[in-house]
DNA sequence: TTCCGAAATCTTGGATCCAATTTGCGTGCC
DNA sequence: GGCACGCAAATTGGATCCAAGATTTCGGAA
C-alpha cells in the first residue's frame, strides 16, 4: 500500500503523516473548522512540513486534516494574503518561497518597524512589564520545538513592543516575522543557538532605560539572524528561491 | 416602493444602489467570481459606499452583486486580512472603523516606510523613471473621482519607490495606503486639494538627486494628510472610532 | 522517430442544500 | 410592571454536487 502511491500522490504524499500530526494538536474545540484549518497549515508551512514549492491539492489537505474542501479553500485564501501561499489562477496553490532578497527587505524593514516599536514602548515602560519581559523571555529561551517555539517569543516581543498600545504597527511586524519565520526555524535547526542570551540583554538595556542600547542590541539581532539566514537561502541555491 | 424599505432593509439598503453601480463597473471578464466580488466590496469599503460599522449581511451582498454567498464569503476573508472588514464569530462581518490611536499609527508607520523606501528608489533612479514619473504624477492629477483617484496615486508612488525592485516593502506600504484610503478620500471630498502640487515638487527633488529635501517633501506631505484625517475622525467623535 | 493535435481525466471554482448557533420576541412568573 | 426563560426565525458556516478549464497522455501523421 506504500510502494505504488510515491507516483500517485506525488509531491503531497511525504507530509501527509506529518501533517495529520500537527492536526491532532489542533484538534481542540475549534468555534469554526476554516480557522482550525488555517492554524493547521500556517503551522505545517512554518515547521516546513509544508515546504516551499510544495503544490497544495484542495482535495488532499482536505481529508488528511479530516474536513471538507471548503473551510481548506478559506484557509488557502488567508495564507495568501499572508504571503505564504501563493494562487496560480485555475492551477492551484503552492508554498511560496521568499527570494534571498525579499529576505533581506524583510528584515531591513525589521530593523526599522522594531527599533521604532521599541523606542515608542519604553516611552510607556513599567516595573511591571519589565517583570512580566523577564518571565516570558525565560519561558520562550526554555521552549525548543518548532510551533511553541514561535509562540513563546512572539509572546516576549508583543510585550517589548507594546503590542496592545499600538495593535497597528504590531500587526505589521507580526506579518513580517511571519514570513521569515520558517526560515529561521530552518536556520535553528541548523547553526544552533547562540543567540539566546539576546533576550536577557535586551531586557536589561530595557530596564536601564537607554534606548540606543537597546536598540542596537535588537538591531545586532536581526542583522545577525538576517545574515544566517541570506547564508542559508543561498547554500541552499536557486531551489528554495525559485 | 421607498418609503417603508427603510425599516425593513435596515442598515445595508441605502447603499444597495451604489453598490449595483460599482458591481456594474466590474462587470468585465474576471478569471475568477471571487476576486471580482473582492474588488466590488474593497472599492464600497475605498469610496464609502459601505461605511465604517456597516453590518455586511452575506446574502443581501451576493444578490446585489448578482452571485452567489460563495465568491462573497471569500471577499469578506481576504477583505477582513486586509484589515477592512471584522468577522464575529458567528455573528456576521461588519465594516471596520480607524480609530483616531490607528490612524496616527498608520501614518506614523507610513513615513518610516515611505521615506526609506525612497531613499532606496534613489539609489537605483533614471532619466526614464523620473519621466515615467512625471507623466504618473499628471494623470494622478487628472483624476478625480473615487477608486479611479486612488488608482492613480498608487500607480504613482508604485514607480516613485520603485515597487519591482523593493516588492516585500511596497507590499507592507500598500497595505498602510488601503488601511486610510476611505478616510483620506472622505477628507479630500470636504478639505479640497490643496496638496496636489507634491507631485511635481517630489519628481523635482528626486531629479535633483536630493534625498534629504525630497524626504522632507515626503514627510510634511504625509503629516500635512495625517492632521487633516486625524481632524476629521475627531470632529465625527465616537461614531467612526466606534 | 518526433512533433502536433485531440480527447479524457483530474482539479479548481461555483451553486444549491443542510445543520448549528445566535438573536429577538413573546409569554409566564415573581 | 419588570425580568427571565423558552421558543422560533434568521443568518452564518459546512458538506455534497455540478460545471468549466487545464494538463497530460495517447494516437496519428510527417
Amino acid at each position: 500500500m506504500s510502494e505504488r502511491e510515491t507516483r500517485t500522490a506525488g509531491a503531497s504524499a511525504p507530509s501527509a503523516e506529518a501533517l495529520q500530526k500537527l492536526a491532532g494538536r489542533h484538534q481542540a474545540g475549534y468555534r469554526s473548522v476554516g480557522t482550525m484549518a488555517y492554524d493547521i497549515l500556517r503551522d505545517a508551512i512554518l515547521d516546513g512540513t509544508l515546504a516551499p514549492g510544495q503544490k497544495l491539492r484542495q482535495e488532499t489537505l482536505a481529508e488528511t486534516i479530516g474536513v471538507s474542501r471548503l473551510p481548506v479553500r478559506s484557509a488557502l485564501i488567508q495564507l495568501e494574503a499572508d504571503g505564504l501561499v501563493e494562487f496560480h489562477a485555475r492551477r492551484g496553490a503552492v508554498v511560496k518561497a521568499l527570494s534571498a532578497e525579499q529576505a533581506r527587505e524583510v528584515y531591513d524593514i525589521r530593523v526599522l518597524l522594531e527599533i521604532d516599536a521599541l523606542r515608542h514602548s519604553m516611552d510607556e515602560m513599567t516595573p511591571e512589564r519589565i517583570a512580566r519581559l523577564r518571565e516570558l523571555g525565560r519561558t520562550a529561551d526554555a521552549e525548543e520545538e518548532g510551533a511553541d517555539f514561535v509562540d513563546a517569543r512572539t509572546q516576549f516581543y508583543a510585550e517589548l513592543y507594546g503590542a496592545a498600545a499600538r495593535p497597528v504597527h504590531w500587526e505589521m511586524i507580526e506579518q513580517l516575522r511571519l514570513k521569515v519565520g520558517r526560515y529561521v526555524l530552518g536556520w535553528r535547526l541548523v547553526g544552533g543557538g547562540e543567540h539566546g542570551h539576546s533576550h536577557e540583554e535586551l531586557v536589561a538595556a530595557v530596564e536601564a532605560g537607554d534606548a540606543d542600547a537597546a536598540a542596537e542590541v535588537l538591531r545586532s539581532h536581526l542583522t545577525g539572524v538576517r545574515d544566517a539566514v541570506l547564508a542559508m537561502l543561498s547554500a541552499e541555491g536557486g531551489a528554495a528561491a525559485r
